[in-house]
DNA sequence: AGAATCATGTAAGGGGTTACATGATTCG
DNA sequence: CGAATCATGTAACCCCTTACATGATTCT
C-alpha cells in the first residue's frame, strides 16, 4: 500500500465521522487541529478532486432550493482502509512525527478509537530501532560535521521518545498518570 | 530582504569558495553536505538557472577543445551578500534548525568564517523568546490536544537548547570544551 | 569492451501557496 | 446597510522529484 501525500490524510479524516461539504470539512479541520495541519481553502477543493479521481471519496451534489448547491463528499470502502491503515501504523521518518504522528493521535482522540496505545508503542519501537542505527554509526564517524549532525538527530530522538512515553501516553490514557506504581 | 527558498543558499555557499560549474558544486554538496540537505541533479541546473535569472550568480561559457564546453558559475556581489546575510541570521521557526541551521554550522566550519559564535548565541535568544511565548501559551491552555502539541514543541524547544550550547558551541570552538572554568 | 566518471540539461508531473472571482444569507 | 459567514472554486506561480536524453573520456 504506498503512502500517499500526508495532507489528504486529514481530509480522510474529516470524513471518517459522516460526510461533509468541503465547508463543513474547512470548519472541522480549522477549528482544531489547524495548529498541527493547516490546509488552505483552495487546498481543499483540488485535494477533493484529486481523492475522488482516485476513488477514495465521492460526491453527490445536494441541491438546495434558496442557496447554491453544496456537494457533499462520503468515504469510500477504499478511503476507509487508507485512512485506517495510516492512522495505524507509525510513521517511519522521524521528522514526520512532528505532523503526521500528531494529527494521529488527534484524530484517535477525536473518534474515540481504539488502538492508539498499540500505536504508540510502535512508534516508540521505531524510533528505539533509528537510534540503537545512529548510536553505531556515530561510533565509527571521524568527520566532525557528521558528527555533530547525528548528534543532533540523537538529542531529537532521545526528546521525542521521552515524550512519546510520558505526554502523548497520558493523553492518551488519561487517568493513569499515578496509577500502576507496583 | 526577502528570505529565498532555502535550498538556494546551499548552491551560493558552494561558490563561496570560488567559481565553479555545475558538476563540481554537485561534487561539492554530495561530499559532505549531503546528509543535510540533498539537492538532485536536475534541481541544481534549475537552481542555477533561477539564481541567474535573479542577479545573484553570473555563468560564462569556458571553451574546452576535448570536451563538451563548461559555464562555470560565480557569485555576483548580490549572491555574496545574500548569502553572507543568511549565514549571519538565525532562523526563525524552530522547524528549520534541522536543514538550515545545520547548514549555516557547516558553512562557518568549511569556509573557516568568523562569526559563528555570534549566530550560535542569537539563535539561542530566539528559541528561548519563543519558549517563553510558549510557557504562557500553555497556562491558558485548556483544550488537551492543543496542550499536548504545545508540549511537543516545549520538549522539542529545550532538547535543541540544549544541543545548541552543548555539541554545536564545542563544534565552533574545538579545544574550548574544557577551559574557562574560572 | 564495458563501467564509471565527467558534464549538461529537458519534460512531465506532483503538491503547495497566493491571488482572484463570485454570490447569497444572516447578523449587528 | 455593511460586515461576517456560508459556499465553491480557478489561475498562476513556485519549488521539488523522477524520468528521460546525450555524449565524451578514463579506468578496469
Amino acid at each position: 500500500m504506498k503512502t500517499r501525500p500526508a495532507s489528504e490524510y486529514a481530509v480522510l479524516g474529516a470524513l471518517m465521522s459522516g460526510p461533509k461539504h468541503g465547508y463543513e470539512i474547512l470548519q472541522f479541520l480549522d477549528s482544531s487541529l489547524a495548529v498541527t495541519w493547516y490546509v488552505g481553502t483552495s487546498q481543499l477543493y483540488s485535494l477533493l478532486k484529486r481523492l475522488e479521481r482516485d476513488g477514495l471519496v465521492i460526491s453527490s451534489l445536494e441541491t438546495q432550493a434558496t442557496r447554491p448547491s453544496k456537494r457533499v463528499f462520503s468515504l469510500t470502502r477504499q478511503g476507509e482502509e487508507a485512512f485506517d491503515h495510516w492512522l495505524h501504523h507509525p510513521t517511519e521518518h522521524v521528522r514526520d512525527l512532528r505532523i503526521e504522528f500528531l494529527a494521529k493521535l488527534f484524530f484517535f482522540h477525536r473518534l474515540s478509537l481504539k488502538g492508539g496505545r498499540e500505536l504508540l508503542a510502535a512508534q516508540v519501537e521505531v524510533l528505539e530501532r533509528i537510534r540503537e542505527r545512529i548510536k553505531e554509526r556515530r561510533q565509527e564517524e571521524k568527520d566532525p560535521y557528521n558528527n555533530l549532525v547525528l548528534g543532533f538527530k540523537m538529542t531529537t530522538l532521545e526528546a521525542w521518545l521521552q515524550w512519546l512515553v510520558n505526554e502523548a501516553s497520558s493523553f492518551l490514557e488519561p487517568g493513569n498518570t499515578h496509577e500502576g506504581l507496583s
